[in-house]
DNA sequence: TTAGTATATTCGATTGTTATTATACACGGC
DNA sequence: GCCGTGTATAATAACAATCGAATATACTAA
């Protein structure tokens, strides 16, 4: 059970930066090199590839080679899924921030905008 | 997208912490007192209280005070399917890694065993 | 008010992550 | 072999995360 919550805990982590996120999304549907994911992304050469070196790491991309250029897949589509969930989730959150600044605005300061506030 | 992104990157970073995977899983079936959650942790007060406390700047937890009790309760039991998700994913990995260890057992050592050392 | 319990916060030391710069490596063509 | 292109890896510096110890806050009961 431990090593489930590390190994969960690690694959957030590969996930926990906007770069690596839109690696993910880039290799939705199907391989990149490493060169087009680097000129998609707008970073520099260096960093895009310490943050692939990281998804691999984690084992959430593999590559192979072909020649001069390096391929990138995901290694189980599965994350997708993830991402799709957490974008509902952030649609539900935004809802809920779009009440609380409509409630803020109706009743202007007062307890519940000083609650929300927190 | 960008804003989408950074939101994704910040969730997947508050759980990335086998402590705060553990709190979610705990959660689970319902809400549960500070004190409660961090004896089952096994971890210090304040290092718990810490953890709490990452979870609910990322609004992966909600509070509320009973008296001399704080009571925390996933926000959003979405994240729960994460989980689940994600031990999907593990068992797949470890079949991977079964797979492995058996070409590695049954071709001795050999190019194929020096790749999955990689 | 004082004491006790539950929880949160601050501080400081340590460790981990990130972006940049420069350098190394791997391959194909010549 | 040498050059050019694509990719990876150090090395550094700035910044963020983690933990334990101590302290602070919030509440209840007496």
């Amino acid at each position: 059970m431990q090593e489930l919550r590390q190994f969960k805990a690690d694959i957030f982590q590969a996930l926990a930066h906007p770069t690596r996120i839109a690696v993910v999304e880039l290799l939705r549907d199907g391989e990149m090199s490493a060169g087009q994911l680097i000129e998609r992304l707008g970073v520099e050469q260096a960093n895009g590839s310490q943050h692939l070196a990281v998804l691999r790491a984690k084992q959430v991309v593999v590559n192979r080679r072909e020649g001069n250029q390096v391929f990138y897949s995901l290694r189980d589509p599965v994350l997708v899924e993830v991402l799709d969930i957490l974008k509902r989730y952030f649609l539900e959150q935004l809802k809920g921030t779009r009440t609380m600044i409509e409630e803020m605005e109706a009743e202007g300061e007062s307890p519940a905008v000083a609650k929300a506030r927190r």
